[in-house]
DNA sequence: GTCTATAACGGGATAGAC
DNA sequence: GTCTATCCCGTTATAGAC
């Protein structure tokens, strides 16, 4: 709350208005005016708004990643052999940064929209900033669900992964896209979110396995 | 292609834009450019950007909501009582909307992004149109997927639909997301797509009227 | 309805004193 | 490292001739 340095200040605010109002909107002049520091010291510290948007990207995603190559690091040392739990998998991806956003424990769930507003962004220094922040961990748990669906192909899986992650992306992004009148439920309760997240997928994921390849609806 | 009217060439050209841009990034320079007119034609036809923004999206959202309540209605006709096929109101959901985005019919698969983009941008004006344009969908799909999934609380459905809606969204608006060197597949056959994502929506929708609504993770 | 010219504004970035 | 003043550009929107 109370931060001394300039350059904390700054990524505070910068965070704060780009999850509240997405990248392209939010000027440098809106940040530096909620920060209550001078035009030129963003430039300074960061160089350009890209250079901003990167360290305020990283400086949340790091952790999250992290522990996400520990749970599965750990998941791989338990099964050196065989097909990984598929429940464990999905929930090592999902868990790191769904209790950053519904759990009462860093920002006001503030993390999870930041990187949500990131992934949708069109721009293109965004996306290649993403990609950088969040290559490696695609690559590792790719080869880890692949191993978790042993009976799918590399295509199928990639398009797993690509749903789990839109769901996780979606659910945390988009403020309410519900009826009239009937407003989402309270967002509280991050066990009962991750759990109730991991369980979809989980039952897609299965429900594909089941599946011959093809269609087969009903 | 070849439209005749100021109108349509600037709708199109609009489309396209924010299609592969997103709204807040296109400017109407960009779209008068694009689709050789002149500044004041765009603010004559369409009065200013967020009109703009909200002609092209309804162009294109009308229909598909059209269809999905088509969809619907002809299943609640043949399914009087008793809970509803839950494969066949997903893909009552899905499959317009899928279909003009991977199949070959409209202008090669834009749609979807478009709608994407629209629903994945903060902006308070572009959530206002969202709402005017999705808004009675929605809630029509609401209140199907409670007669489809009978067992689950309303809650659950909300989410549900949020995770099914994200899945499709995400699917459907980010380009590639996956690891360095292993670009998505081809996203060709529509048939094939709608399929996939139907079967994994019901699994993940099962999975979760099996599970005695708390964890159970394994 | 169509076009040109321009107003009015806010944006990112920088120079240079301190 | 910090601050003020300012430059230069792109943006939306409009005025007014045709």
């Amino acid at each position: 709350m109370t931060d001394t340095t300039t350059k904390d200040k700054i990524l505070d605010s910068a965070e704060k208005l780009f999850a509240a109002n997405g990248f392209a909107v939010t000027s440098l002049r809106a940040i530096i005016k909620d920060a209550g520091v001078n035009t030129a010291s963003v430039h300074y510290h960061f160089g350009c708004k890209e250079g901003l948007v990167e360290a305020v990207l990283t400086r949340r995603a790091a952790p999250v990643n992290l522990e996400r190559l520990e749970r599965l690091e750990r998941l791989e040392r338990d099964h050196p052999n065989g097909p990984l739990p598929l429940e464990a998998v999905i929930e090592a991806f999902l868990a790191s940064a769904l209790q950053r956003h519904f759990g009462p424990t860093q920002n006001g769930g503030l993390f999870a929209r930041l990187m949500g507003r990131a992934i949708a962004e069109p721009e293109e220094k965004l996306r290649a900033i993403i990609q950088k922040i969040f290559g490696e961990v695609l690559t590792r748990f790719s080869t880890a669900f692949k191993r978790a669906l042993p009976d799918l192909a590399q295509e199928e899986v990639h398009w797993l992964m690509h749903f789990m992650i839109g769901a996780m992306v979606f659910t945390v992004t988009v403020p309410k896209m519900q009826a009239e009148g009937e407003p989402l439920p309270e967002r509280r309760d991050s066990e009962r979110m991750v759990s109730r997240l991991v369980e979809f997928v989980a039952g897609g994921m299965r429900s594909t396995v089941t599946g011959t390849g093809q269609g087969g609806r009903r």
